[in-house]
DNA sequence: AGCACGCCGACT
DNA sequence: GTCGGCGTGCTC
């Protein structure tokens, strides 16, 4: 019998490509298994075995698959079904999922590499220069890849110049498949076995005697040997005898030293693990009841818990549950919340047990995580990001999503964009697993599923400790213009009370939304302000490095002093960003120390930490940030946030905005006073009587929560209209036009008036790239699913256009 | 997506 | 005449 598997390729292309198995390897194969397979002309690449059966495809011959993987599946059944609704929910390829899943690493890539032929004599003289050139690097290092010889020759087509070196049988090609995993070797050393003996040491050290740095080298091995039977590594060692690694070197050439290597396991921990008892107040014990009474119900919980209201605690409690019945647990964090705050929080409680993934992580470190999660043999909770959900969870207790309202769980490119939280449903759907959704200011989408019943609903509305939430109080920028009352940004309001809480010692947070707030140049004589070549937005000044740069391409210019319109000299910066605030801090308070938080500044691995840590140690007395301050972050000693300009969150063109903004002001203000002091959140606007402002200051979130939700369905948005946005995008302005009218016109003839568009976005261009969108609207009487097969048949007929192939179409589910 | 094949202009 | 540009179509 003939034997057959569907695989699934990490290529962006809709359907399985099914392949041969030969009788010998049927019995090795399993599903969830990786398999290489040729593909195409040249290519070899790595699938996942989705099905094995015998039916034969009927219009084309399969190839035979060229190597099992595996001995065992690094796929889960479950994953597979996982897989397959993320591709169908989301609208991409399976492919798309798969490379979004699996760690780069275990996508073994085939690469054409070149061999000198040693089978044969080479005639040198009938080589031409370029020959030449690649026949000597051959020589010197035996293989060669393709990439490497065009950088050799400096032009891109180097393909005609192998053939005629293969056909001159000077060169061989072949495919080589690499893997791209290392384990991770930590050198350690030892004693030759010959100085074991006690004599044979004294007489070593005696031979030594001239080399005194040698000889403490081999004294101080042994004091650490005598005083843990551990293994001693070189790193330490070095350490422990302040010796270089060439003395180290020397030794282990006299045949004195031994050395020798061991894997590393990279995600272990150094963290000192105290098992700490978890000690719910009475709001707490009553909110975990009730979750669990959810939970019995089989009903996904949202929490509604203040900020400080302990939810953390309740997370604890419900992890140590689920593990102690030997089950997995998967907390998932935006990003930016995955600092060592709470990761060294959950790691005093669970010790080993817990085990980080996140995009930062490095591709060897993920392959480990992937693996412990797969094989269950370290760390039943896994904290991460929102790619945590692909993980191999073999069983799954619960998923926790804390934050949940954080729209970062949404991933924006590439696709898939899926919802980590609106994925979770199904995961724990799918593996039975309880889903608890956290956050201080649920989204209106959670919150509306809790009011009808889809979702349990679990409320906490006292801080821990009982401390008072923080009072907020609006500054009327406008009004204080107008009385001169205003210090560059600051208005007096906002200076008094910095000055009242840093004189007792205490902490300030100041709050810029950078968004559509950038500083930039403006000309004041012809209102020019420079642009980027590339994109359809003004550059903006960074003081730093005095240049003028765009956020989307990363363009730059040096400042200039004169416009280049008209050559004015009069230029002013207007808008301000995070580093204008600075500025004017250090001339308004000289003698208190000043930290700065935004991308510029938390670059790098390590970039957030640095920062909060110094925050914590309370090195810096003012501490001024974007949106990435609003993420969980809990510092004791902050009594006063200030909000430098609300306006520009409420006036962001998207239907999201006024929700968004109570979201950030909400957390933002639960950054004060999470101690016995009540904090205070001074809130600078133009518009001090808009609803979501007073919302924020009476923190109604219930309040908002039905305003908001009665303009969402006037104006026909989610949670009663679901979104898809089609993104069209090209180098020529007539092509994008051209393909999104004709896609708008397939969509009517189905959708009529719930189609929208297409709309140039506020930002047309970007990298000399044209974009375009449209936007559907999916009623709630009409079936989202059949929405999407319909959009998946004009698409059909639209890539048969021929001119439309140079456009990049990219389908948003559910954006953001 | 990536890659081969194929058709057309600008150079030895 | 060929080299190398890019447009088109296919991948089990």
């Amino acid at each position: 019998m003939n034997h057959f598997v569907d695989v699934i390729l990490p290529l962006p292309l809709p359907s399985r490509f099914t392949y041969q198995v030969r009788e010998e390897e049927i019995g090795d194969l399993k599903k969830g298994m990786r398999v290489a397979v040729p593909f195409g002309k040249t290519k070899v690449y790595t699938g996942i075995t989705a099905n094995i059966h015998q039916e034969a495809p009927k219009i084309y011959k399969a190839k035979f698959i060229e190597q099992i993987l595996d001995d065992k599946p690094i796929v889960t059944q479950t994953q597979l079904k996982f897989w397959k609704w993320l591709s169908s929910y989301y609208m991409c390829a399976e492919g798309d999922i798969l490379k979004a899943a699996l760690p780069g690493a275990f996508l073994l890539e085939s690469e054409t590499v070149v061999e000198l032929n040693t089978k044969t004599d080479i005639d040198e003289e009938g080589l031409t220069d370029e020959e030449y050139l690649v026949y000597e690097a051959l020589q010197n290092q035996s293989v060669i890849k393709i990439k490497e010889i065009s950088n050799l020759l400096g032009k891109k087509n180097v393909l005609n110049i192998l053939q005629k070196l293969v056909a001159k049988n000077v060169a061989v090609v072949s495919q080589e498949l690499y893997k791209q995993y290392k384990p991770k070797l930590i050198r350690y050393i030892k004693l030759a076995e010959l100085y074991n003996k006690e004599e044979e040491l004294q007489q070593l050290l005696e031979t030594l005697n001239n080399a005194p740095k040698q000889s403490s080298v081999v004294l101080t091995l042994f004091s650490l040997l005598a005083k843990s039977k551990k293994p001693i590594s070189v790193k330490q060692l070095i350490k422990e005898s302040e010796a270089s690694a060439a003395i180290i070197k020397t030794l282990v050439d006299k045949g004195v030293l031994d050395e020798y290597y061991l894997q590393k396991d990279r995600t272990d921990t150094q963290q000192q693990v105290e098992k700490f008892q978890v000690n719910l107040n009475e709001n707490q014990q009553q909110a975990y009841t009730e979750i669990n009474e959810n939970f019995q119900a089989n009903k996904v919980t949202l929490l509604h818990g203040i900020t400080s209201s302990g939810k953390t605690e309740i997370y604890i409690q419900l992890i140590k549950d689920v593990i102690s019945q030997g089950k997995q647990v998967l907390y998932l964090l935006p990003e930016i919340a995955l600092t060592t705050q709470l990761i060294s929080r959950l790691q005093q409680y669970f010790g080993e047990d817990v085990l980080v993934f996140h995009s930062k992580y490095s591709l060897n470190e993920r392959v480990e995580v992937y693996q412990h999660v797969l094989e269950q043999t370290k760390g039943k909770i896994v904290i991460g990001a929102r790619s945590s959900i692909f993980l191999p969870f073999q069983d799954l207790g619960l998923i926790i999503v804390d934050e949940s309202h954080e729209t970062t769980f949404k991933q924006y490119d590439p696709a898939p964009r899926y919802h980590a939280r609106d994925a979770s449903v199904v995961l724990s759907n799918i593996t039975k697993a309880n889903l608890l959704l956290g956050s201080a200011t649920p989204s209106l989408e959670s919150y509306f599923n809790a009011q009808h019943h889809k979702y349990g609903l679990v409320s906490l509305n006292r801080r821990y400790g009982n401390v008072l939430p923080p009072q907020v109080e609006l500054v009327d920028v406008k009004e204080k213009y107008k009385k001169k009352l205003m210090k560059g940004r600051f208005s007096d309001t906002l200076l008094e009370e910095m000055k009242i809480t840093l004189s007792e010692g205490k902490q300030v947070i100041l709050f810029q939304n950078r968004r559509g707030f950038s500083p930039i140049l403006e000309c004041n004589t012809c209102g020019h302000s420079p642009q980027c070549p590339n994109c359809d937005v003004s550059l903006t000044y960074h003081k730093h490095n005095n240049s003028l740069r765009c956020h989307y391409c990363g363009y730059h210019i040096a400042m200039q002093l004169q416009c280049i319109a008209c050559k004015s000299t009069e230029v002013t910066t207007k808008g301000f960003g995070t580093e204008q605030i600075e500025t004017e801090l250090k001339s308004l308070f000289p003698n208190h120390k000043i930290g700065r938080m935004d991308l510029d500044t938390t670059r790098g691995k390590h970039g957030y930490e640095k920062i909060i840590t110094a925050f914590e140690q309370q090195e810096i007395d003012i501490l001024i940030g974007t949106q990435m301050l609003t993420k969980g972050l809990d510092f004791r000693n902050v009594d006063l946030v200030g909000v430098m300009s609300a306006d520009s969150l409420l006036n962001f063109p998207d239907f999201r905005a006024h929700e968004r903004s109570f979201h950030m002001l909400v957390q933002v203000a639960g950054r004060a006073g999470r101690t016995k002091q009540r904090g205070k959140v001074l809130i600078q606007t133009y518009n001090p009587n808009h609803q979501i402002l007073q919302q924020v200051t009476t923190n109604s979130y219930l309040e908002m929560y039905k305003e908001q939700l009665q303009e969402r369905q006037n104006y026909k948005y989610p949670p009663f209209y679901r979104l898809i946005k089609l993104t069209f995008k090209a180098k020529d302005f007539n092509t994008v036009n051209e393909a999104s009218s004709w896609f708008a016109k397939g969509l009517i003839q189905g959708l009529k008036e719930n189609v929208l568009g297409p709309e140039f976005p506020p930002v047309a261009r970007i990298r000399n790239e044209y974009y375009k969108n449209i936007i559907i609207k999916i009623p709630p009487e009409h079936s989202i699913s059949k929405t999407k097969e319909f959009i998946e048949k004009v698409r059909k007929t639209y890539d048969s256009v021929g001119s439309f192939k140079k456009v990049r179409l990219i389908l948003n589910v559910d954006p953001y």
